[in-house]
RNA sequence: GUGGCUAUAGCUCAACUGGCUAGAGCGCUGGACUGUGGAUCCAGGUGUUGGGGGUUCAAGUCCCCUUAGCCACCCCA
């Protein structure tokens, strides 16, 4: 029988490293609580449908990157790979305008994509993501943006670049694409087969390309946002303006269009220099037109999603820099030793009672010998042994070792708690 | 989906141009210490050398296939 593994593209979080997830999701939490947005569930699968309509069956994530498939039931099902058309459907389908308008939302959880494994990229890797439905202005664009950067100062993230672009609406962006795609025409012979294919189905995916034999052409080609009705140029204009007001500083990418359909108007990303070649920590935009596209009422959108593995990367490469100590495994307040049967039995019951108390209690479980279940006790870094053998038991009394010191004193098992507490 | 590099114990790594029973450090378990941890010493490895096939008297070492990891393309978080 051959041994399994975790499946390519799919990690373990073991121990002590699951702590520093818990770290990691722990601070996007608190910049979710300060800027009052408020956390949605919803399904790790969704109908495949969901993913077709809402990011794009020309994407490369619906069209080569989706683990999908029939359920019993026939169902063509589709493991998320990505969060807002999720975020979006639920949004329609619970009425949630219904709670008052704009609302702000946030998730955290795994994400599907069939992709071959890199640095920084996995076939299960996790996001976290902040959503605004019902707020079509600036502000909102711009307050979606300092929540992510939000999240990366807290983290102590510090080299990082904020890329912007605006692409159009629905009104404006068929016009740019016919001048975008006819701009290209003369040169179409001299392009990848890639772009040749976009040229015809999706030309601003054009932009994206990053074949060096293309760049000449597609340097010279119109940008989107020198294009824009008046409408979108004056939305991108001042969402540069408040960005400006608050100090944070971007940078114009008249070549950022990103991969997935629904984005309208603005587009961002925030990339870090150290990454690799996956740079992007996180990206988003707006989508106007989702909503609609899922069958719901026209309801502006805006947000962003970004990768923990990514973040973490970071984190831990910034760590091993400054030597910073890996987060503590969880320790025990108090490690119950004892010798004997009866010992054992009361043991038991000592340890309900403090965890009661609310002290973090671990306790030897088999009946080895006192120096090797001291030994545990060291190896989990308890702060304090309570020691309980038979002579004790007699007496009513316990021996507590207090750990970094070396030394015990014995104490009454009545007065057991209020001596733990005391000590702190 | 395409390409490059890699794969030896739980971890980090050895093993001359193919040659004896594949080793070391760390970690882990037990003991010295039958009621006192960390230090020290001792003992403990059936590792299918990722898997399969081939060449050879002989393969961890050479060849092919495969799987996985890393890195890059593509695309993105």
């Amino acid at each position: 029988m051959e041994a399994l593994n975790a499946p390519r593209g799919t990690q373990d979080i073991l121990p002590p490293d699951s702590a520093l997830w818990v770290e990691l999701e722990g601070i996007i939490r608190r910049v979710a609580r300060s800027f009052v947005y408020e956390e949605i569930r919803t399904p790790l699968f969704e109908h495949s449908e969901l993913f077709q309509r809402g990011v794009g069956s020309l994407t490369d994530i619906v069209c080569k990157e989706m683990y999908t498939f029939a359920d019993q039931g026939g169902r063509s099902l589709t493991l998320r790979p990505e969060g807002t058309a999720a975020v979006a459907r639920a949004y329609l389908q619970h009425n949630m305008a219904n709670r008052g308008l704009p609302q702000k939302l946030f998730y955290l959880g795994p994400m599907f994509r069939y992709e071959r494994p890199q640095a920084g990229r996995f076939r299960q890797h996790h996001q976290f993501g902040f959503e605004v439905l019902g707020a079509g202005e600036a502000l909102v664009d711009v307050e979606v943006i300092t929540v992510a950067i939000a999240v990366y100062r807290t983290l102590g993230i510090q080299r990082f670049t904020v890329l912007l672009n605006s692409i159009g609406c629905r009104n404006c962006r068929p016009n740019y694409l016919a001048i975008l795609r006819e701009s290209m025409t003369p040169h179409l012979d001299k392009l990848c087969s890639d772009c040749q294919r976009r040229h015809a189905g999706n030309p601003l995916r054009l932009l994206d390309c990053k074949n060096p034999s293309c760049q000449p052409y597609l340097d010279q080609a119109p940008h989107s946002a020198g294009n824009l009705c008046l409408d979108c140029r004056s939305h991108f204009q001042e969402v540069q303006r408040l960005l400006d007001l608050i100090a944070l500083p971007f940078q114009l990418e008249p070549r950022l269009v990103r991969g997935l359909d629904y984005y309208t108007r603005t587009v961002f990303e925030v990339t870090s220099p150290d990454l690799g070649a996956q740079n992007a920590l996180c990206g988003g935009g707006r989508y106007d037109d989702l909503v609609a596209t899922l069958g719901g009422s026209p309801t502006p959108g805006v947000g962003f999603a970004g990768g923990l593995e990514r973040a973490l990367l970071i984190l831990v490469g910034r760590r091993a820099m400054n030597s910073t100590p890996q987060p503590a495994a969880a320790r025990p307040d108090v490690f119950l030793v004892h010798l004997g049967p009866e010992a054992q039995e009361k043991a038991l019951l000592l340890s309900q009672e403090l965890r009661q108390a609310g002290l973090a209690v671990d306790q030897s479980y088999d009946t080895r010998s006192l120096s090797s279940q001291l030994k545990i006790a060291n190896r989990k870094n308890a702060r304090y042994t309570v020691i309980i053998g038979e002579n004790e038991l007699r007496r009513g009394v316990a021996m507590v070792r207090e750990m970094a010191l070396g030394q015990q004193t014995e104490v009454t098992l009545t007065s057991l708690l209020a001596h733990l507490r005391t000590k702190g």
